[in-house]
DNA sequence: ACACTTATACTTATTTTGAGCATATGGGGG
DNA sequence: CCCCCATATGCTCAAAATAAGTATAAGTGT
């Protein structure tokens, strides 16, 4: 339990903070990329390195950078996961220096949502199409990705291995009783990764791949650079999970909204479409939100109530946020 | 949004892996401390570090040392948080190289739990006396915390300053009417830390202390290494939280256990007593556990069947995990 | 046989959920 | 102006989940 380092090794890395900038924007979830260089290269998220000399903290420093580099001030902020692996980086396997990553989900309201130079939005689920429920249970799963996972299944070398692979394959993608759980979004992501279902998985050359160039972005969504399509599902699962028991959809949200906006934008998160009449009553009655007396004539029918979020809300509830229904089954 | 480190500053860092090795023993929560060596010095996490040239992935490399340092094979393990503040770590201060910890929990059986040279397993509560709620409202809540965090408040440069403080204190402790909630116990200690309440506070001395040493370790807790309390708060509040919805809890039991002694684990760690008709019933609705046919006669009473995790559960039910009353407004 | 202890089964009122129907209130076209 | 259309909002109702008991079972030790 010392913590020496090894004489004759060089324990010294280098540390990056990579942002995951996040907003929903007219009812689409988007992310800020920083667009590729060249032809054939990937985007990737917005980057800057930790100053051990000059910054106090990291979230900080990651403040620091974002603010200097895209001009954007974000609200709130929450560390999400450090990536450390190896393969990670291919100039590390090349001798190189060590390069880890602190993760971190950052989000944004709609309004402050300009774009910076470099970088653009995207939509979340270019990057991830297998996630997007809103519309039911997407096409890609049944057609591309349940067939190719089955035959990854399949080449497990024992049954043993086999039996492993359909366990997480059933878990995280919900083929069995359980039903698709919508902050799995990791394990999804994964999986796909270990089968070589999407264009990111021969980084290091341990995992064959067998995506073919054609369907390959339309059906598994668009690569990034090294792991930062991980980074992204670690993300999105996070966010997901945080919106029923804490108001961070609020963060996304402009001051005032109406409940319908309020409704699309939980829905563009967790990609499940959600009961209109039960939505309103459930934030009604959590008293997330309180009315401004104004409304909002913009969608044709009858105008709507624009509603604020009540920050009471956390002083009288010891989980607020977003309730949703929890086991559905929805195969 | 480049990564080129400012030419003649010094990016490099020094990782290190801090391991918060828990377990329930005899229906009492369970922490892996290494004793410390002077008559003044205070308990630490065990950490060993990160050996870039070496590990694969930072897990591995934690699961190495563990080994390595203890002779424990931990199951289950999970990166937390990496923790990178500047005050955790005097040495920073003072000029030296930046030390930087990935906090991760790992859950170990009871059986499993002999003790490795060095160290011991001390009693999570004796770090955390204010989270322990299993006989009902802990004493020096009232006693010992309001009212020093009523001073914290009052000593607030201006009104609004002052409500900032009431309001986080208020979240925290469950002073308002949203009551006690169980997962909170980061914004708890962080909030002590702050108020000068725990011994830790005083390390870069950006903060007066309110504790004399009389009363010190017994109400407001042992005071640990730098900043490990802060980590074992965060190990804390994460499996709290997580129990609810994986199977984790059975991480810490032995392979055959009594639905008493499931019961008596999980309000260990939640730290909140359980209706024992109902414990039962959820846990058997959800399918978590199996009987095996075997019964325990070790209680005294009416001897209780023995049952077993049922690991086909996470295919059935989208989010497996003990259910708990959500809102309880225990004040 | 009896007291005692713990385990387990069953009951009941209440709350929460899921789903749908009904009504309200604006704009626009005839 | 009136009717149609679109969306917003209010309300109902059955089903399911929850919280809190009461009752009964099955061992140990005297």
């Amino acid at each position: 339990m010392n913590k020496k380092p090894k004489s004759g090794t060089n324990q010294a890395v280098v540390l990056d903070l990579d942002a995951v900038i996040a907003t929903v924007d007219a009812e689409k979830p988007q992310v800020l990329l920083v667009s590729a260089d060249g032809s054939d290269a990937r985007p990737s998220l917005p980057s800057g390195p930790f100053d051990p000399e000059g910054d106090r903290t990291m979230e900080e420093g990651l403040r620091r950078w974002v603010e200097e580099q895209t001009g954007l001030t974000v609200g709130f902020v929450e560390q999400l996961y450090t990536f450390g692996d190896l393969f990670r980086d291919p100039d590390a396997l090349a001798g190189g220096p060590r390069s880890i990553s602190v993760g971190y989900v950052a989000l944004i309201r709609q309004s402050a949502a300009k774009r910076p130079a470099g970088s653009d939005w995207f939509d979340w689920y270019r990057l991830f199409p297998w996630e997007d429920w809103r519309n039911g249970r997407p096409a890609v799963l049944n057609e591309v990705l349940k067939p190719k996972i089955s035959s990854w299944i399949d080449e497990a070398d024992n049954a043993k291995a086999k039996r492993a692979r359909r366990g997480r394959a059933d878990v995280a993608f919900g083929f069995s009783d359980a039903g698709w759980d919508a902050d799995r979004v990791l394990e999804r992501y994964e999986l796909l990764y270990e089968a070589g279902l999407v264009a990111e998985t021969v980084i290091d050359g341990r995992i064959k791949t067998r995506q073919n160039q054609s369907d390959a972005h339309a059906w598994t969504g668009l690569p990034l650079h090294q792991d930062h399509r991980r980074i992204l599902a670690t993300a999105l699962g996070r966010l997901r999970g945080k919106i029923r028991y804490r108001p961070v959809i609020f963060e996304v949200m402009p001051i005032e909204f109406t409940l319908l906006q309020l409704q699309r934008a939980v829905e563009a998160l967790t990609g499940a479409p959600l009961h209109k009449q039960n939505f309103r009553r459930l934030v009604a009655a959590e008293g997330l939100v309180e009315p401004t007396g104004r409304v909002s004539s913009e969608t044709g029918g009858r105008p709507a109530e624009l509603f604020s979020f009540r920050p009471d809300v956390v002083r009288e509830r010891p989980a607020p946020g977003v309730r949703m229904p929890r086991g559905r089954r929805t195969k």
